[in-house]
DNA sequence: ACACCACATGATAACCATTCTAATATAATA
DNA sequence: TATTATATTAGAATGGTTATCATGTGGTGT
């Protein structure tokens, strides 16, 4: 599974080291869209020596590849999203949850639009519905 | 023109301050997405006595009310609208400016769509395309 | 016009996510 | 195994945002 991301990494001519490794197993069919906080706590149990510098790094530049999204959703803190598929997100701002939504088929944006706006060379899109989901919604 | 936004303060019981009257005349018309820190800036010089608390105070009641549009978008800053019809927004990761992107008609998403979303209540909606401008393009 | 008071402002400190620094460690290669 | 470019680490620094709290003031009723 994460051999795919191994290979990648060795692709770009990154070193395949055992902090990367963690992180990429930590984030291999992750649909939490954890926060780097959140992949440092629960990375220390295993890598103690682990520092909050390095999952920077990491993310950084698994971002900077390709291999993760970074979603800016709030003003406190940037999450992180291991799945590159073209997908959307919603975010219940009750309870911090972010999920995520798949395109329905029907309402889909056109590739083609995304590639170009006004002139514009576009490199990504994210859209987020900000929600009050089913959880709290009944209080 | 700032007018209507005063009666709709006053409807909401907020207090009519020459701060936040300020605010809002910086912010009526402008389409450059400031920051708190860029609004701070520019209304120091005609109410030195004003500080980064009461904008973030202003915007945060603002944004609060629908007045105002919260564009998180990078992880170093918030960036604010007071444009809140429906569009979306472009940011060129070169020169960092803002653009605004509106529906071309045929690509909208309907608005059904947006105010129910696998049984969420959608409460806003954000589209932000990261592009590469014509600007700097040309390098 | 005046007094009252809930709300707003402002200076500052606190907070916290992210970045920087520089010394040390290590993966990859030959 | 030696070499070297790259990665890791702890800690400090940075900077946006929030919290605190004393002071000021807009709005309402008298």
């Amino acid at each position: 599974m994460i051999d795919i991301q191994v290979r990648k990494l060795k692709e770009l001519g990154l070193k395949i080291t055992p902090q990367r490794l963690a992180v990429l197993d930590f984030l291999d069919g992750n649909t939490s869209h954890p926060s780097a906080a959140d992949i440092y706590l629960s990375l220390r149990k295993e890598y103690p020596s682990m520092s909050m510098a390095t999952v920077y790094n990491t993310v950084d530049v698994l971002a900077k590849n390709g291999l993760l999204l970074e979603l800016p959703i709030t003003k406190d803190r940037m999450n992180y999203d291991p799945d590159t598929s073209e997908h959307d997100h919603a975010f219940c701002s009750r309870c911090g949850r972010i999920f995520d939504v798949f395109p329905d088929g029907a309402a889909g944006v056109p590739a083609t639009r995304a590639a170009e706006l006004d002139g514009f060379r576009v490199v990504a899109v994210r859209k987020v519905y900000y929600v009050v989901c089913k959880d709290c919604e009944g209080k």
